[in-house]
DNA sequence: GAGTGGTCTAGACCACGGT
DNA sequence: CCGTGGTCTAGACCACTCC
């Protein structure tokens, strides 16, 4: 078999379980089968097994062995992380056919003292204000509150808002190395009223992110308004 | 100092960086060199590193080092990371006064095909299912609907359901590994409408569980309904 | 007591970042 | 080019499960 590193190992472990190669025994074989079998070192035995276990498909027991967990087309719903960076826009994203922004609001402006508590940017800064609505097979969905900071950021104008701002970082060589978020169910203000296909329905979700560079520096505060019914958020906790 | 395991080797060094003892250069040192102040191997080293990244305290770049991300009062909120295993009754835990429990539904049944699909149990084999309403000082905060399947887990009764389940599992020797979970914003039902202090609100989030045993098998399908405003779920996305 | 995963050491080489 | 984290090897001992 030769030399695999720790990803092969991984994607042949994956394939096998998903095609229930496995599932008589519902255990992977023991780590020392598996290092012979990959002639590979234990340590690249040992991540394939925990990047499966991070997917959710198998659980590690001391002096037991790795388990395989039970897997049905419901439970592997669960499975299609959504642990992109890319803001909602990806959310779903197979399923589309059409979809368009709006940009509601464009502007620059300074970070003052009720900013600042609400976004954990620092007063004084320059940042770019932007209200987008996200508009799916034409019906408006999302409604996209951003607060960029300038100083961090590529320039921004009207137009990349129109697009994808994400793919206009890139491009810029801007890197988002973390994004933590916040899930909320909140009613709906005003704004969300007015803006979103909120039909009989008087609530929406609120995703806060919060998102740093590859210098651990804050450079965006973004809530994402999204209507009811329509968003699925996954998560896998192990003990 | 000694030997230290890696989780010595973590717990200093999150202290440190949330005493702000290494703010000045906003980088971790160097491997080698914790490595020699810890007396330890880079195993260890490197693994409480992973573990400061998984808190969203840190972030590693190849060739450059460990950065260390901002944190505000703010963005801290976020690493109060929500990842419990106990459903819904720890969340906000400390700010309560109070916290009572009304089963509202208890019995057993044996699963049918509607069941099956909502539940990915198997057609056939015997559930407890339940319905619980959470009062959190004074308001009727959550909806659990519990389904257990009763043939891997203790015989459960009413008074136990009217306390902790989870505990009672616990002693049993039932271990909880794995919960793959699922939120979303969804219209409140009529039984969500009679059983929540929902107010003038017509939703509700949805946070679907479902729970694997230490065999890998399903042991638990779950749905908390929650009112809105009130609860919050964390998340860390790391490239 | 035998089997198995968890932790740890001591080394090596590679890939990327910055100079 | 040097410094740094990422990957990998070969081994050792410990902690837990199960017979």
């Amino acid at each position: 078999m030769g030399k695999q590193t720790f990803s092969d190992i991984y994607h042949v472990l994956k394939d096998r379980i998903l095609t229930g190669h496995y599932s008589v025994k519902m255990r992977l074989p023991i780590e020392d089968e598996l290092i012979t079998e990959f002639d590979s070192s234990r340590y690249a035995v040992r991540k394939a097994i925990a990047q499966l276990a991070k997917d959710g498909l198998v659980y590690s027991v001391k002096g037991r062995g790795v388990v395989l967990l039970e897997h049905t087309p419901q439970t592997q719903q669960f499975n299609l992380a959504l642990n992109n960076l890319n803001g909602l826009q990806s959310l779903n994203a197979e399923r589309h056919l059409d979809y368009q922004t709006e940009v509601v609001a464009f502007q620059q402006r300074i970070v003052d003292q009720p900013l600042s508590t609400h976004t954990a940017f620092e007063v004084g800064i320059p940042v770019y204000a932007i209200q987008r609505v996200r508009i799916v097979d034409g019906i408006r969905a999302v409604l996209d509150i951003n607060y960029f900071n300038a100083q961090r950021t590529p320039t921004l104008t009207k137009t990349i808002a129109q697009h994808s701002i994400y793919q206009h970082f890139k491009k810029n060589g801007l890197k988002i190395a973390v994004v933590k978020r916040m899930l909320r169910v909140e009613s709906a203000n005003e704004l969300d009223k007015a803006q979103l296909a909120l039909g009989d329905n008087n609530c929406i979700g609120n995703m806060i992110s919060i998102a740093f560079n590859d210098e651990g520096r804050q450079v965006e505060y973004t809530e994402s308004h999204f209507i009811p019914n329509e968003f699925n958020f996954n998560e896998l906790i192990r003990n």
